[in-house]
RNA sequence: GCCAAUGUAGCUCAGCUGGUAGAGCAGCUCAUUCGUAAUGAGCAGGUCGGCGGUUCGAGUCCGCCCAUUGGCUCCA
């Protein structure tokens, strides 16, 4: 056996080193800045500490902080370096799990009694600086499995104990630095040192393992970075997210509001929002007639009939307004419609139909009511009334792929239309070894699923695939955007149901004179109108695209006696479908602007002596300033051109 | 629902260890007739989230409730 070994460079190159080479070696032997920037090593697809001897071949990737892989091992340390600080500070404490996340990392811990405020995390954050500054390695050591519950039974940690439990002997490790040992699979970077510049972000309760029925632990959120200004850096861009935050924008916009005496989630739509609603309203509605889809129209409300039917009542009564009941003895009565599906299942079950009519396609902006737990709502993005852009798909099997395609090329026009570029699409599978809480056939949901793929495939969709995240009722297909803060909200989704065609017996005649049953699909592009306008008011920080915006002109005139050719040329903009207003405050030309751009309107007319001598507006465009004189026909013409550029060939 | 924090005028926020509320902006009135991000003066505006308690006295202390925010769980 030779005693060097060859390792590949992510760029392809390889190079020899003695067997038992570490990571630090191998970094410092490239250049001594990547040495001081290296935090963990990937040898063969594993992250690894950079103090492991590398035994064998290997394809290595060596991480710093500008790897994702090399953030998250960082801010794992950090959860480590927090937890050393609890237990300096609070002892007795134990410690649940503590990762890194996509931006900085958590602990879970136990505190017994104790509560933690804001002074709290200040020691924290003080001792864990000061624990950093002694900079202290972290040392590996793989343990026993019987060694490590002496170790835990000892410190009296029954969280870490139920986390040994589901380890095998000979696979697990702990990690030291200073006086502080954790169980932990690792990797970590070499030393404390570099996590100088700590912020504990929030605390919040987090149920032990994800589970309701379980204790409620603290968690502690917190963020490190080697230097002070990335941290400041990061606390600025916080700052600036929450000037993108739709709640205040919707204040300041005069879009939305809420009323206590109307109730939590049910957002109450201001004019402005109200059409800001109906333009993408209307936006989709007239893509779907192109698209084959058929507006159809139910109520509110339901018998609970219905609902027996189609499984959501008794079932899903935690998360529904009570029923208004008629004949509580028989258990009759009205149940505020918590989806729109069974109403649609009503339509298509109004008479036979036939395979040649499929599919049928029927769209509703419904709007639906659910009992949100109070915890759970905020702003647009979790509310208790709202309006989906439904529609349900009545087919055979074998148009599920065509019909998914056809939704996904709808979709992506939304979102293209509205510039969301940077979002995710994700498959929801079936658990592959728990296939029996599933309904329908196992051949059915193979066919399904292969469909959805090939349907994202097709039509060019980078779609990541989740196993065990489809509903019992069938596989789906989701687009996922990220708020201001970063939060993951589901705005589109496609899916697939066997179910409801089942409990609703509902039937086509085939080209077999044989009755057989349709698929149905659900699927809506925004999702919600109150979700989808409370992200889109975050992705544009309320700088509406010219065709969404409420208003597109503020006609300003400079002085009082301008006031009548500007309500003129408002006129004018009016008639041509432009969304002018007037300002006619007495207030200096400089007050309108500046009221104008903190409305965010996209273009300002300023109107004085010499607009109107020469039946002409200067325009000042907003975030630009003034672009300059012009007649009104010709910024007419530019207005529109920046509505039909924003909106596509709608 | 659970854990934690927060709640003072339409908005943003002051109000020290308890002595019955204050600013800026917005609003209204008057003056100013004004050229690309705030003209000036005056006026008005508050059951200090609600209810109860402690106290001679509560925005301030205590309890319960409501709402909001950040999480946990679930979902569009």
């Amino acid at each position: 056996m030779s005693d060097q070994i060859k390792l590949t460079f992510p760029d392809g190159t390889t190079r020899e080193f003695n067997r038992g080479v570490t990571g630090s070696e191998v970094a410092g032997s490239i250049s001594e800045g990547l040495a001081r920037m290296a935090v963990s090593i990937g040898v063969d697809g594993e992250v690894r500490d950079l103090s492991r001897p590398i035994l064998g071949n290997s394809h290595i990737q060596i991480f710093t902080m500008r790897d994702t892989e090399g953030m998250a091992t960082y801010w794992h340390s950090s959860a480590h370096l927090m937890a050393e600080a609890l237990e300096a500070l609070y002892p007795g404490v134990k410690f649940g799990i503590g990762p890194a996340i996509e931006r900085g990392f958590y602990y879970d811990v136990d505190l017994g009694e104790r509560t933690l405020g804001a002074e709290d995390l200040e020691a924290i954050e003080k001792k864990m600086a000061e624990l950093a500054k002694r900079n202290v390695p972290y040392v590996r050591k793989e343990v026993s499995k019987a060694d490590a519950i002496a170790f835990f039974t000892e410190k009296d940690d029954e969280y870490k104990l139920e986390l040994l439990n589901d380890l095998e002997d000979g696979t697990i490790s702990f990690y030291s630095q200073g006086d502080f040992t954790d169980l932990c699979r690792g990797p970590h970077v070499p030393s404390t040192g570099s996590m100088k510049y700590v912020k504990l972000l929030n605390i919040a309760g987090a149920y032990w393992r994800g589970d309701q029925s379980r204790k409620q632990l603290t968690r502690l959120y917190g963020i490190t970075f080697p230097k002070k200004k990335e941290l400041d850096d990061y606390l600025e861009m916080l700052e600036l997210a929450k000037q993108r935050d739709h709640r205040k924008l919707g204040r300041e916009l005069e879009l939305f509001t809420f009323s206590q005496k109307v109730g939590p989630g049910l957002p109450l739509w201001l004019p402005k929002g109200a059409r800001l609603r109906d333009l993408l309203a209307d936006f989709l509605k007239k893509e779907q007639l192109n698209s084959g889809y058929e507006p159809v129209v139910t109520p509110h409300i339901a018998r609970l009939e219905l609902y027996k039917i189609s499984g959501h009542y008794p079932y899903y009564s935690d998360s529904q307004f009570p029923p208004m009941m008629e004949d509580v003895e028989n258990d009759e009565g009205y149940l505020l419609k918590p989806m729109n599906c069974p109403h649609h299942t009503q339509i298509y079950d109004d008479r036979p139909r036939s395979y040649r009519e499929l599919p049928i396609r029927y769209a509703e902006f419904g709007t639906v009511y659910r009992y949100e737990q109070s915890g759970e709502l905020g702003g647009l993005t979790r509310v208790r009334g709202f309006t989906q852009d439904d529609a349900h798909i009545f087919c055979m099997p074998s148009q599920v792929k065509e019909e998914f395609k056809n939704v996904i090329a709808l979709t992506l026009k939304v979102l293209s239309a509205l510039s969301f570029t940077d979002f995710k699409a994700q498959i929801s599978l079936r658990d592959p070894s728990n296939t029996e809480k599933y309904i329908g056939e196992d051949a059915a949901w193979d066919d399904a699923e292969q469909a959805i793929r090939e349907a994202a495939a097709e039509m060019g969709l980078d779609a990541i695939e989740e196993e065990g995240e489809a509903a019992f009722y069938g596989p789906k297909l989701d687009f996922m955007v990220k708020d201001a803060l970063g939060r993951e909200w589901q705005l589109g989704t496609v899916q697939l149901d066997y179910n409801l065609p089942e409990r609703f017996d509902l039937t086509y005649i085939g080209d077999d004179n044989q009755k057989h049953r349709p698929v149905m699909i659900h699927r809506a592009p925004f999702g919600s109108l109150e979700r989808f306008i409370g992200v889109l008011i975050e992705h544009c920080g309320g700088n509406f695209p010219m065709w969404l915006a409420p208003v597109q002109v503020q006609v300003l005139p400079v002085g009082q006696s301008f006031n009548e050719y500007s309500l003129q040329v408002t006129q004018d903009l009016k008639k041509v479908g432009l969304r002018a207003e007037c300002d006619l405050r007495h207030e200096k030309v400089g007050y309108k602007i500046r009221s104008a751009e903190m409305q965010k309107v996209p273009y300002m007319l300023i109107v004085g002596e010499r607009e109107m001598e020469n039946k002409a507006v200067s325009v000042r465009r907003h975030g630009e300033g003034d672009l300059g004189s012009v007649s009104l026909s010709d910024f007419v013409a530019t207005a529109f051109a920046d509505i039909d550029q924003a909106i596509g060939s709608n």
